[in-house]
RNA sequence: UGGGGCGUCGCCAAGCGGUAAGGCACCGGAUUUUGAUUCCGGCAUUCCCAGGUUCGAAUCCUGGCGCCCCAG
């Protein structure tokens, strides 16, 4: 239980329909960090829908394995020149990962979240399956589950509308029904990414924006200011927009150009997980880029390394190292990797 | 100081006597369990400066100033 909306809900829902509910809330005790500016401890709010559902609720801090676990690696992809999506570590390694284990120390058979997402079995395997409401399906968060953790989750809210599940929170008279939406990443709640970065050490260093076409346009205060597909920012008045291209950490580059030179035809992911037996030949599927990016044909190649290659039927924009592809077949998250 | 061209928002740029388009950048907002993208809104009472003509000028005239090109 986060404290928001859509985890207490779950728990009510799960109440209804005869579970034996307690709830679990992780602190990620970030000390100095921004979290501990939040005006409500969201520790206290999961108590206090705990208390109303008359439930056990229970805190665990995981704040050194988060740290661990996410943000340094969060810190370093950005050093590296990559983008990192720290949500779906966390939901790996923290959430389905140690919550999880603390969970089952607890007793409980399940573990159930306010994901929007639903769990399918085909042919004996089970699968993240997207939610119903598309406008808040989460299933990218969730590609790199395996069987034993898929085994473990419950998502009561998967076939349900925001709109349902806030009424539902209405209804039951919870203390957390009009809070509002979760956004930007959890341990950088006002979204200043480059402030964080540099205050956690990374090292700053500025360089040239170079156009494609090699002409230098300007000065940067450090590649980890930027990202792939980026436009705001760059400070370059140009005939037209300008997005940045690629990111050069060795040279100390950003490389900008135009719209058109933001298409990738194919991109290679490392690490894959695999909901469906790891294939050993290319198969064809949907493949999502990014969370929020309209999946799209494309033929998946597995690699001897545990990577694939894929290659889009339609040249995709802003292929992002860093950011996950994920594979769908119709709504099911057969499998995903880590763009190179 | 021979000839030619040009000076309009931070950048590019329309306007050619009737009372400052547009694009980029920037700022604000919306959207968003990642970063982007996207969308909406804002953004020159003023056109290098100073005079003049005119009911009225960024647009015409005069003189400065500053660039650029070709000649030498």
């Amino acid at each position: 239980m986060s404290g928001g909306v859509d985890s207490s809900v779950a728990a009510a829902l799960l109440m209804k329909q005869g579970y034996e509910v307690v709830g679990l809330t992780m602190r990620l005790g970030l000390g100095s960090l921004p979290m501990a500016e939040l005006k409500t401890d969201p520790a206290v709010d999961a108590a206090r829908v705990a208390q109303q559902l008359g439930i056990e609720h229970y805190v665990v801090d995981f704040g050194e394995f988060f740290h661990s676990q996410v943000i340094t690696p969060f810190c370093q992809e950005y050093q590296d020149g990559r983008t990192p999506n720290p949500c779906i570590n966390c939901n790996k390694k923290l959430k389905f990962g140690k919550l999880l284990d603390k969970a089952q120390e607890l007793g409980a058979e399940y573990l159930a979240t306010g994901h929007y997402v639903r769990i399918a079995e085909r042919d004996g395997r089970l699968y993240i399956r997207k939610a119903l409401d598309p406008k808040k399906d989460q299933s990218y968060f969730l590609f790199s589950l395996d069987q034993q953790q898929l085994s473990r989750c419950l998502f009561p809210l998967g076939d349900l509308t925001k709109e349902q599940v806030r009424n539902i929170a209405a209804e039951l008279g919870l203390v957390v029904a009009q809070k509002g939406e979760s956004q930007d990443i959890c341990f950088i709640p006002d979204g200043n990414y480059i402030e964080f970065l540099e205050q956690s050490g990374i090292s700053r260093s500025g360089g040239e924006i170079i156009h494609v076409s090699g002409q230098v346009l300007g000065q940067h205060q450090g590649v980890h200011r930027y990202t792939i597909g980026q436009r705001k920012g760059l400070g370059i008045g140009w005939t037209e927009p300008l997005y940045v291209i690629a990111l050069d950490v060795q040279g100390k580059k950003v490389i900008v150009g135009e719209k058109e030179h933001l298409k990738s035809a194919a991109l290679e992911v490392s690490t894959c997980s695999w909901s469906i037996p790891a294939p050993q030949a290319a198969f064809s599927c949907a493949c999502r880029i990014r969370y929020r990016h309209q999946e799209t044909p494309a033929r998946v190649e597995p690699l001897v390394d545990g990577g694939a290659r894929v290659c889009f039927d339609q040249a995709q924009s802003g292929v992002t190292p860093g950011q996950a592809a994920v594979f769908y077949e119709g709504d099911l998250v057969v499998g995903g990797g880590w763009i190179k």
